[in-house]
DNA sequence: CGCGACGTTGATTTGCCTCAACGATTGTGG
DNA sequence: CCACAATCGTTGAGGCAAATCAACGTCGCG
């Protein structure tokens, strides 16, 4: 059962006792995704919090001219969604896409409510699930503000070397916000050194 | 007192009893700092979860040209730490200072554990805080990654109107992520309009 | 008063994009 | 299972956005 992969993820943070984890198991969806597959769609709402058991899975926008940009891959036990969407039931801007065929796990609002209200361990859990992807995002961002294409790449490469092996390199530019003709031209003098 | 804005402020998320309130107004402390004077420094842990009452702070880092990047601002009402360098106590590589007189209060670790612990109700709130500053970095990185320099600069007056008369032009380009004298050329490109 | 931070301008250079083209690989429908 | 289409990675020519460097006037502050 996939949802056990769940708990023991959960369980790594702080150990569930037998209650937390039968609900957790009647309540968690388990879903499988083809490649290709939407998980979330722009202008609809974000309604799940999704964990991803195996395959590979990206977020991304698509700007004014058509192009994507990739702000999050998320790959085994790795949590994807739109938390401003999530929270205010708003339209999201922002799609959750299959790389690769994956299997998921998804918890709804009132499911995620439930175990916030009836198990406080959730809050401290995902409290630090949070903080832990906002030191993520936090020091991408820094990334981006201050290096260069090739020092974000070379950075990309030591931070998720399980990724770049696995995604074609059109996905990885989008991630570095630079066109794939570039990253090309990057990864040869790169190779020249 | 300083600690009544951060009462009230908690309070706006989910109402306080008066043992919470009295806990937080025997632990909490309170600073008056100096334009220019470092709340946190490169190289020390950041100890604290500092919350402003008055004036303005940035965190930022300093590359290895000594350039400085601004990663965040905070005014009236808003937090301002190194959330990694606070949980895993390892050294900060960010700075936090002063751009104003500041009058900040302050929260360590042993009283924000006490505080999870005795009062579940401060795990609710800090969670939904670090929810919403991350919802505000994913924003302002999809910004980066995928608009130019004018789009980012008016992006950033609609969202930050009170931040941008107060600031020097140079934080804002720091922030941005361009050079002063090309925000200039933004600026005067936006006027002629 | 004098110094340092600030905003601006201009000349030049550079990092990255755009567009076009090409083989190689992958995927897919018949 | 093959044939064709789509995706992918790469290269090159040319163009544009933004950086760099230098200079200058203004302002606030010690």
């Amino acid at each position: 059962m996939s949802v056990d992969n769940l708990i023991t993820y959960f369980h790594n943070y702080i150990p569930l006792n037998s209650r937390e984890k039968e609900d957790l198991r009647s309540r968690v969806i388990e879903k499988k995704i083809k490649r290709r597959q939407f998980i979330l769609q722009e202008h609809d709402v974000c309604r799940h919090y999704t964990f991803v058991v195996s395959g590979c899975t990206k977020m991304y926008s698509v700007d004014n001219n058509g192009a994507e940009h990739n702000i999050q891959f998320a790959s085994e036990n790795e949590w994807i969604m739109d938390i401003g969407s999530f929270h205010s039931e708003r339209e999201s801007r922002l799609n959750i896409e299959a790389i690769e065929p994956s299997v998921i796990l998804q918890i709804d609002k009132p499911t995620l409510i439930h175990l916030y209200q009836n198990h406080p361990k959730f809050c401290r859990i995902f409290r630090v699930i949070i903080e832990n992807k906002f030191i993520e995002l936090q020091n991408r961002l820094l990334q981006n503000i201050s290096s260069n294409a090739e020092e974000r790449y070379l950075a990309f490469l030591e931070q998720y070397p399980h990724l770049s092996n696995r995604l074609p390199n059109t996905q990885v530019a989008s991630y570095l916000g630079i066109t794939p003709e570039f990253l090309s031209v990057v990864r040869k003098s790169i190779a020249q050194k």
